[in-house]
DNA sequence: GCTTGCTCCTCGAGTGACTGGAGATGTTAC
DNA sequence: GTAACATCTCCAGTCACTCGAGGAGCAAGC
């Protein structure tokens, strides 16, 4: 007999109010029941939910990926490769990022350090302009 | 004379037709003179500028802050420490983005590891629903 | 001169994942 | 009773595009 109120879920959670009502009409929480002036009274279990979209989201998983994942989780048998294999999915994702975003600071420390002599040497400008200075491998 | 479509600053910028009408609309690019029916007829140093855009654009900066930079290099008088603090600002984005994702990186290859056993070890969704057992420091 | 096929035009909607605000109503404390 | 706060729904805006509809310009072939 313990209903939250969405801000009570809101704090407990660490999602915001509109992010929830959010994630209620995209079907990642079930609309919980009203109070007798239409508020939304919620269980436990949906502050829960909500951790763990919110980890989900840390990570970086997309809100469909998330579906997923709580759909998998309702079904606790066997589910185990599909979510693995959503998680796996994500570590390449997340990798390629980091590459591509290391590539992205060795240039921009180029920058950064040209800059520190004087304003006829900055070189900023002139990397923006010419990728061919680029030493990185992001290029297609 | 040597008047360029839309189609061709498109193709030698590696930027689509769209983005260019787009940038057209936010600023980045002045809106270039039109033919007798009402065509885009370009300089070749539109494409520079484009070029210019792309590669800012691939290093992450923002439509604001490439804005900022394309003012300062039609100012090549001591515009040098606005465009490296511009850059270091980035640079500074860069490296969190790269800290963050080296934590997730690290999560979600313990989450993809566990899963090679079998269902009943899989802590893929326990993961996700226990912050608790991440070791990564990007905990709030 | 007419058709075919390509390019280009404007405008508007859609993406993802929210965020914020307006204006109305419910609830609580004093 | 009333003031303050929480919540309701709905709608617009964010960022950086992306796509499509419906129409018009333009070059080449017949």
């Amino acid at each position: 007999m313990s209903d939250l109120t969405i801000g009570d879920v809101a704090r407990e959670s660490g999602i915001k109010i509109n992010t929830i009502r959010f994630y209620e009409d995209r079907g990642l929480l079930p609309a919980p029941p009203r109070s007798a002036g239409n508020r939304r009274l919620y269980d436990p279990a949906a502050v829960a939910r909500l951790r763990f979209i919110r980890h989900a989201r840390e990570l970086g998983f997309g809100l469909p990926a998330i579906a997923d994942l709580l759909r998998l989780a309702g079904h606790p048998e066997a589910p185990c490769a599909a979510a693995d294999a959503i998680a796996r999915t994500q570590l390449a994702e997340v990798e390629a990022r980091i590459r591509s975003l290391s590539a992205l600071r060795a240039e921009l420390q180029r920058m950064a350090d040209c800059g520190a002599h004087s304003a006829a040497d900055c070189r900023v400008l002139e990397s923006l302009g010419d990728h061919s200075l680029c030493a990185g491998p992001h290029e297609s």
